[in-house]
RNA sequence: GGGGCCGUAGCUCAGUGGUUAGAGCAGGGGACUCAUAAUCCCUGGGUCGUGGGUUCGAUCCCCACCGGCCCUACCA
């Protein structure tokens, strides 16, 4: 059996979970959601990253331990994926004693292979920022972002020998192309490995709230350091070498842009440090942006919302899960940055879920009722549906494993608007019940069957209901991919029944 | 300042060194009435950011510029 193993990062606790931290950890699910459907062995790990000064300062200004703190922040990450039906099934915390032991094991690994030294860091340090610069990356000894004057500091750090690593990683990329995707992605960090790699440091003396480097005491370790670490705590690494072996290095990291550098530059090098092969493959997406005219009130009291103002329960109070799941998912292809808007939400909402989908289901539920004695007839061998049935399969497959969710699911409606365009060249409203009115109806019924197969990862809830309403036990994942997404094997064992619809369309701009 | 990505129809986005550049939504026309005023069919609309260059030929390759964005030692 196939494992798969897929990873979102590790969210830093300093902030509250919002749509961007949503939009990775929806696509991650479905991904994880589809590997599950097709039968893989499938784990996927999410979680919290709870070290580093913002934290510890967080914690201070609010009067608690960074350990409350963190213990409060990481609850609120856990009841937004709660309230997204985000299917993990692993929820790491960079404070768990287990993190501690892999990052100690792995870090000691690197040390004893002489990739790490020890040397004084001197860099040029904003106080706004309260983050350090090199001459090259300043302006001009001057912070970029503040434009004020820089001061010199030195600290003593343990480095990590990160100059050792081009050409391998040259040559990793070289080996695989398939490393980072989509492959502007790949060479942005390809340019940026050819632009000359500088050792890092990876310790801090200023701070406490990390953790210790095993072999000095007065240092503990770089936040990223131990971050990236977390992806092969989870698996077990130096604790349990057969459960390691089981998912890595075959495994998924889905990233966002503007930590492309560290998972897809320093992480693969430091899995090289430590003896071990780099993951295989690192899934880069874009930015969600804020468009439309403007947000509901709902969303934000005032005017100029940022995206990370939004929180994910606030989207899943006004539209309802599955909605804003298939939205993060269907709206924007992943790589690139796409937009987010209330507008968006309700256009898709409306068009692709109640007028396709929703619609679709209520009128085949209601001829079947009404003509057909309640009872799903079964589908024909040669229906004229079949064709656009196999090519959504075939299509929707294909870019559900190419993590491309936005076209698995475009493919998928690709059915529903066949479906449609069925009924209306067959009329079955104006035939008599009989075979050929059963025949007509079976054929719907196994095209929406189809459909909630292919959907179900991304809008999991709405493709069980729907299940149910056309006369099948279970949900569409009870079963075996591979046998129950083929044409031709609905057998409804219970009624059909109509029940309330499933998405009530959204009226114009509701206050 | 340095590195990188992006700029395609009213909107959101696909796409390719070569005959008439695509989809969805919105707009226009028609059909139908089973269905959530839903559905189906037809249809208008783009000097593919601007200016150069390479080429028999560029929206796609190169350069510059304009605009948006990311990174530049702890924000998806």
């Amino acid at each position: 059996m196939a494992h798969y193993y897929i990873t979102t990062p590790i969210y830093y606790v300093n902030d509250a979970p919002h749509v961007g931290h949503a939009y990775c950890t929806v696509n991650a699910d479905a991904m994880a959601r589809w590997h599950r459907l097709i039968g893989d062995e499938t784990k996927f790990l999410t979680g919290t990253d709870e070290h580093g000064q913002k934290v510890a300062d967080a914690a201070q200004k609010n009067g608690v331990s960074p350990r409350e703190w963190t213990d409060q922040t990481s609850r609120r990450f856990r009841e937004a994926w709660d309230a997204l039906n985000i299917s993990y099934d692993d929820f790491i915390r960079t404070t768990e004693p287990r993190h501690y032991e892999t990052v100690q094991k792995f870090l000691t690994a690197v040390y004893e292979n002489g990739y790490i030294y020890k040397d004084v860091y001197q860099g040029l340090y904003c106080v706004s920022c309260e983050d350090y610069y090199t001459l090259e990356s300043s302006d001009e000894g001057r912070c970029p972002i503040h434009g004020r004057e820089l001061t010199q500091m030195q600290e003593e750090n343990w480095f990590f020998r990160l100059s050792a690593f081009a050409e391998p990683l040259l040559q990793y990329y070289e080996d695989h192309p398939g490393f980072v995707t989509p492959e502007t992605k790949r060479n942005e960090a390809l340019s940026f490995i050819k632009g000359g790699l500088r050792d890092i440091s990876i310790t801090r003396t200023s701070i406490s709230w990390g953790i210790p480097v095993p072999w000095d005491a007065n240092h503990v370790f770089y936040v990223w350091y131990d971050a990236l670490i977390n992806y092969l705590t989870a698996i077990g690494y130096g604790r349990d070498d057969d459960e390691t072996a089981q998912w890595w290095p075959t495994s998924h990291h889905l990233i966002g842009k503007e930590i492309l550098r560290f998972h897809c530059v320093w992480w693969p090098a430091m899995c090289m440090a430590a003896g071990l092969d780099p993951v295989s493959h690192v899934q880069v997406h874009g930015w969600l942006l804020v468009g439309g005219q403007k947000l509901s009130k709902t969303m934000a009291s005032e005017g100029n919302v940022k995206l990370t103002d939004i929180a994910p329960v606030v989207l899943t109070d006004e539209f309802g899960v599955d909605p804003i799941r298939y939205y993060l998912l269907r709206e924007t292809s992943l790589g690139n940055d796409g937009d987010f808007s209330h507008e968006g939400i309700t256009a898709r909402y409306n068009t692709d879920l109640a007028n396709n989908l929703g619609n679709l289901v209520a009128r085949v539920t209601t001829i079947v009722a009404t003509k057909c004695a309640g009872t799903g007839p079964a589908p024909e061998e040669a229906s004229e549906l079949r064709r656009p049935a196999e090519s959504a399969l075939s299509e929707a497959q294909a870019a559900w494993d190419r993590f491309a969710p936005n076209v698995a699911l475009e493919a998928t409606w690709g059915l529903i608007g066949a479906t449609n365009a069925y009924l209306e060249n067959t009329a079955p409203w104006k035939m008599e019940p009989g075979d050929a009115l059963d025949a007509v109806m079976g054929n719907a019924l196994e095209a929406i069957r189809l459909v909630t197969i292919l959907a179900s990862p991304a809008i999991p809830q709405v493709c069980a209901t729907i299940w149910s309403r056309i006369g099948l036990e279970g949900s569409p994942t009870d079963e075996v991919f591979a046998t129950s997404a083929r044409w031709g094997r609905y057998r409804a064992t219970q009624p059909i029944h109509k029940g309330e619809p499933l998405f009530p369309r959204i009226r114009a701009n509701v206050e």
